[in-house]
DNA sequence: GGTTGACCTTGACCTTGGGTCAACGTGCAC
DNA sequence: GTGCACGTTGACCCAAGGTCAAGGTCAACC
C-alpha cells in the first residue's frame, strides 16, 4: 500500500536525524503523521515540506519554540519573519568573520589584549635595550590601565610615547628600574626621585588629566592601583614612587593617593 | 593594595559574564587566581590574557573541553590547531550563507523541496491548463520519488519533459485525470487504457531503465509506491493504471508489480 | 519456517555552554 | 549603621538534541 514514507526516509530526505523529527513533533513543530497498522509513522509529502521548512529554519538559527508559529502565520508575517531571520543570520556571519579574523592575534598574548599602538610603544621599549622584566611589567600596566581607567588609556600612551624620545627620560627611567634591587634606605634614591620630578615638572602639561575626561568618583584609586602595581615586590621601588609623588604634591600638582 | 581585578572587573574587560568565568575555573580551562582576604579572586594581567584567549577560542567555536590543553600546547601544535579552528570557521561560515541563500525558498514550499528543474515541469503543466488538483498530485509524486528512487528521478523528469511536447499526450492525459470521477465500471476506462499504452509504446525507448542505474532488489516496489500514490482515492484510476500496466506486460515491457 | 539484521517504538537520562535563583558575606558611601 | 552593589557557593533550568535500553516489525536468506 501506498502510505509512505517511514521516519528513517523521511528524515535522511530531509536531512536531519529520526531523533530530530521526533523532537519537532513532541514540540509541535512538526503535525505527527498518521501511523500505519504496525504503528509506524508514515509520511506524505506534505509532511516533508513541513519537515525542510522547519529544518532549514532551525539551521538557520531560528529557535525551535518559534518556528511552528512561523510556518503557520500568514505570508506576510511569514515574509516579515525571513527578512529578520536573514538579518540575523548576516550578522551572525559578521561576528564569525571577525572572529575567525581575531585568531590568529592569539599566537601573541600581548597582541591579543592590547591595541597596536600599545603594542608599537611596547616594542619600542624593548628596542631601547629595557630589560624584558621592566617591558613585561609596563605591559601588564598598560593592560591594568586599559581595563580600570579606560579614559586615561590614550593620554597615557601618548606621555609614553613622549618621553620614550628623550633620552635623558630613558636614562632616568632605567636607573629607577635598576634601584628595584638597592636597600630601601639607599641614600641614591633620593637624588633619583629629585631628577625623576624635575623631569615630569619639566613636562607638567603632559601630566594634566585631558580635557573632557569625567574624573569619575573612584578613578583616582583606580589610577593608584594601575601606579602602584607590582610595588609590593620592591619596597625601594614603592619608597621612590612614594618622594617623587611627595615632591609633585609640594610643586602644586594634584597627585591621586592611594 | 594593588592585588588586581575583582572577577567583574575582569569579565568586562574579556567580555564576558562573571558567570562564564567561573565556569571556565571549574572545567580547569582557566586557573583559578588568588584570593584576596575576603576570598574574592584577584586577576593579574596574566589571568586577562588567559581569559581572553580561552573567550577568543570559544567565540570561535572550539569545545571547551579543548581550550584548556589549546592553550598549554606547545607552539607549533597551538599553530596547527589555530589552522585547524580557522578552516572549521570557514566551513562554518560557508554553510550559514549557504543556508541564508536558500531561506527564500521557504516562501514557495514546492521549490524548497524540489530542484529547479522539476519546478518548471510543474509550471508548464500549470501553463497547459492542467488542473491545479493535478500539478499537486505531480508534485507529490516528483516528491516521493526524489525520496523514494532518487536513481531514477531525473530520467523520470526526462520523460515528463518530453511528453510536454506531446499535444495527443496532453489530451490523453487530462481525459485520464479526468476520469477519476468516473465509475469504475465506465466502458471508456477501457479505451482510454488502450491509447495510453499505445502511446507508451510508441516511445519505448523511454521506459527503459537507464543505463547505469542500479536495480536495488527494492527500487521495484518503491517504484511503484511512487506509480500507485493516491491511487486509493480513485478506484477508477487504479483501474486505468492496472488496465495500462497489462497491455505493457503484454507487449513485453517489464512493468513493476506491487 | 527460523534466524538474522535493519529499522521502528517509547522512555529515561546525558551533554554543552552557560543563565537564574537563593541564601549569604563584603566593601564602600552617605 | 544602613543601603546597595558586588562577591561567594550551590542547585536547578534551558535548548537541541544524542545515547542507551528494551522491546516490536519487516524483509530476506537458508
Amino acid at each position: 500500500m501506498a502510505t509512505g514514507l517511514t521516519i528513517g526516509q523521511a528524515a535522511a530526505f530531509a536531512g536531519v536525524t529520526i531523533k530530530t523529527v521526533r523532537h519537532y513533533h513532541r514540540l509541535g513543530l512538526v503535525q505527527e503523521p498518521e501511523r500505519d497498522g504496525s504503528g509506524y509513522r508514515r509520511y506524505r509529502s506534505t509532511d516533508l515540506l513541513r519537515l525542510v521548512q522547519a529544518r532549514t529554519l532551525a539551521g538557520a538559527g531560528v529557535p525551535l519554540a518559534e518556528i511552528g508559529d512561523l510556518l503557520d502565520a500568514d505570508p506576510e508575517r511569514f515574509a516579515a519573519a525571513l527578512d529578520d531571520v536573514h538579518r540575523r543570520l548576516t550578522e551572525r556571519i559578521e561576528d564569525l568573520v571577525a572572529r575567525r579574523d581575531t585568531l590568529h592575534r592569539l599566537t601573541r598574548g600581548d597582541r591579543a589584549l592590547l591595541p597596536d599602538r600599545a603594542c608599537a610603544v611596547l616594542d619600542r621599549l624593548a628596542d631601547l635595550d629595557f630589560s624584558p622584566d621592566y617591558v613585561a611589567t609596563q605591559r601588564e600596566a598598560l593592560v591594568l590601565a586599559q581595563a580600570l581607567v579606560p579614559e586615561v588609556f590614550d593620554p597615557f600612551l601618548t606621555q609614553l610615547e613622549h618621553w620614550l624620545d628623550d633620552p635623558e627620560w630613558i636614562e632616568l627611567t632605567k636607573r629607577g628600574w635598576a634601584a628595584m634591587s638597592w636597600d630601601p634606605d639607599d641614600p641614591r634614591i633620593d637624588g633619583l626621585a629629585s631628577a625623576l620630578a624635575a623631569k615630569l615638572l619639566a613636562n607638567r602639561a603632559l601630566l594634566a588629566m585631558p580635557n573632557g575626561v569625567q574624573y569619575r568618583s573612584d578613578t583616582a584609586s583606580r589610577y593608584g592601583l594601575v601606579n602602584h602595581h607590582r610595588e609590593e615586590q620592591s619596597p625601594s621601588i614603592a619608597r621612590l614612587n612614594a618622594l617623587v609623588e611627595a615632591k609633585l604634591r609640594a610643586a602644586g600638582i594634584d597627585v591621586p593617593r592611594q
